[in-house]
DNA sequence: ACTGTTGTCGAAACCGGTTTCGGAATAGAT
DNA sequence: ATCTATTCCGAAACCGGTTTCGACAACAGT
């Protein structure tokens, strides 16, 4: 025997292909495939036999092979914008646990991809789309006017919202009623007798923050509070934003009692405002916002927020966008949610007037 | 005219296949596919009318119909842990960034899954491999003995570790050096008088928890300071666990002036459990942490703590996957970088005897 | 017994690329 | 001018599945 190892040192264990399951069941690969896909044209007891086959020898077909034909890659595209807002982050995590747990149980995948800006992202739609990395994609942080809405429409691309829009030709959505969370916190606090109530809203152009601010002034006509607009904050996403925001509002001549704010990461500014002219949070002023990313529990006292399950928001919009990929039209895949009140303690009774 | 609508409303803009591409040229498919693929046997004039016309016609192959013939997706695959250790939350988003930043560069793609237990990781790296979605994996947080590494290995699936590991065979790696950091961390304290050190380690079984601890131990001996194990708490992960570990020190008979951290997370509950107490951190209390996540900044005083730059790290591991993939040897792809030093208010000179 | 369905499966085309092989044209050597 | 090398491209096989089409058998109806 001579020293002939010019082989591949470890034989990989071989792929069953369908052919070898054919084979070894004395039937042609067409046969074993319709069965395998539940074709009409084949009787039970064949198909029951080719599938205990197909567990036997642990045949799983390529993905890929499929989609040549099929045209489906069976993959559920998400292009994350970072870099901006970091608002979002902690979201993230939970996010894509739902979306990948939603779309294994469907034998999906979910194929990621992060983008800088606006265009960056369409760009990222683009190839994937056109390289067919992914069947459909699920939008998160919807604008009011979304380019990627009108870019994927256009191409008769399937997609899942997670918010809403005003054109909502062809979309399929999953999204939080952000809006009544907001009054419920506007009602919450007249109810404490609170007469001052100021809002801190999110950044122009996402839908939700326009939602969330409705949410505001619903809530102070709920209330029978009149409207004014000095007690409307600019807009903040982050901690720098929102003590600026609250900042205006707490030097006004008359300032609010309390401040709603459209995001828990404006609210942690609003803390620092607060501290910086001696106000003591849930007394002085009372904060309630809404997101319930964890810093809320480490501030002092912690913030009265609502929370978002963001996983199962998650897992909803990869079983929306699993079925619309599937055909289903859009108009049955909408669907909303609410937030849960986490009640902590930085709200109260108005204070007394001095 | 009759209202014969039956067809599509709206034509989808029909994609451009090879063969399209190839009657335009007057070529056959098999030209062109090797002239975009840069084969030897393309005379350059070709190669470049090709190249134009491609890129004029706007034709871009179908990944999975290359994937056929090739056996490569061009996707990176990566299974998150999550559901554990929270406290690893806040870095998936600018890992994920970093990540699929590198992968886009070269035309390739992420695809991503999360588990929630290492069975759930087993069975999840298997259908990706099987079904051939991803071409390789990252593996973050390797363990001591890690069961991801033997099964890619076995099955010769490429891969690269976030992390390092004792059987080094067939692994590519980049990792953080965070052992150094630590030690750094234990010479500093030590040369600001800090007799008694204490050490909170990460979890067990996690390859740079031991990493840490060894770091800890160096530190220790290059700062002449004698070694008592009992200034070593229980492993801590997160709040509560790190309050926990920190009360065991700080109620110690004589308790440590100083504790360094293997977690941020833990960290928080170093203050918590200080506050407790009555010790001002900084002063009465030096803490020094590792990982850099943004709540360190939020802290009073701010943590001190080795930040990691966690996109950086994701987009190296990238590149060094798809040069795994492509066939570089694991030993030519091993590479080591640095935390770098948040000097902030959580860490001082000893406070004297009293 | 003869035709008409229906049920079941084989054979072959097909999807959109890549790769192998061989042949024609051109260049270089004698 | 002839012969060999080399360059460059066409033709066809190939990858691993899915889908269409038609053949054949069994069964029902008259």
């Amino acid at each position: 025997m001579q020293a002939t190892e010019t082989a591949e040192p470890s034989a990989l264990p071989e792929r069953v292909r369908i052919v070898d399951l054919a084979a070894q069941l004395g039937l042609t690969k067409g046969t074993v495939s319709r069965a395998l896909n539940d074709h009409p044209d084949i009787s039970d007891r064949t198909r029951l036999r080719v599938r205990k086959a197909a567990e036997k020898l642990g045949y799983r077909p390529l993905s890929h092979a499929q989609a040549i034909r099929t045209g489906r890659v069976r993959s559920l595209g998400l292009v994350l914008q970072v870099n901006e807002h970091d608002a979002h982050r902690p979201f993230v995590a939970e996010f894509l646990a739902g979306l990948s747990q939603a779309a294994s149980a469907e034998d999906w995948t979910l194929t990621v991809a992060t983008a800088g800006s606006d265009e960056q992202t369409l760009d990222l739609l683009d190839r994937l789309t056109v390289e067919k990395k992914a069947d459909g994609f699920i939008l998160p942080r919807t604008k009011l006017h979304d380019p990627r809405i009108d870019f994927l429409r256009t191409r008769g691309v399937p997609f899942v919202l997670y918010g809403r829009t005003e054109d909502a030709g062809g979309c399929a959505w999953f999204d939080i009623e952000s809006e009544k969370s907001i009054e419920d916190a506007v009602m919450l606090l007249a109810g404490l007798d609170h007469k001052r109530i100021g809002f801190v809203p999110g950044a122009d152009g996402y839908s939700y923050a326009k939602l969330r601010h409705d949410g505001y002034l619903a809530g102070l006509a709920r209330s029978g509070l009149s409207h004014d607009t000095q007690l409307i904050a600019p807009p903040a996403m982050g901690r720098d934003a929102g003590a600026a925001a609250a900042a205006i509002l707490l030097d006004l001549p008359h300032p609010p009692s309390a401040i709603v704010c459209s995001v828990d990461a404006a609210a942690l500014g609003v803390y620092d405002a607060a501290r910086h002219r001696g106000l003591k949070i849930g007394t002085d002023l009372s904060v309630i916002s809404y997101d319930g990313i964890p810093e809320t529990t480490l501030l002092d006292p912690p913030l009265s927020t609502y929370r978002v399950d963001t996983r199962a928001a998650g897992a909803r919009l990869a079983e929306l966008l699993i079925k619309r990929c599937r055909g289903a039209p859009p108009e049955d895949l909408r669907e909303l949610g609410r937030a849960a009140f986490r009640s902590r303690g930085s709200h109260g009774v108005a204070p007394a007037k001095a």
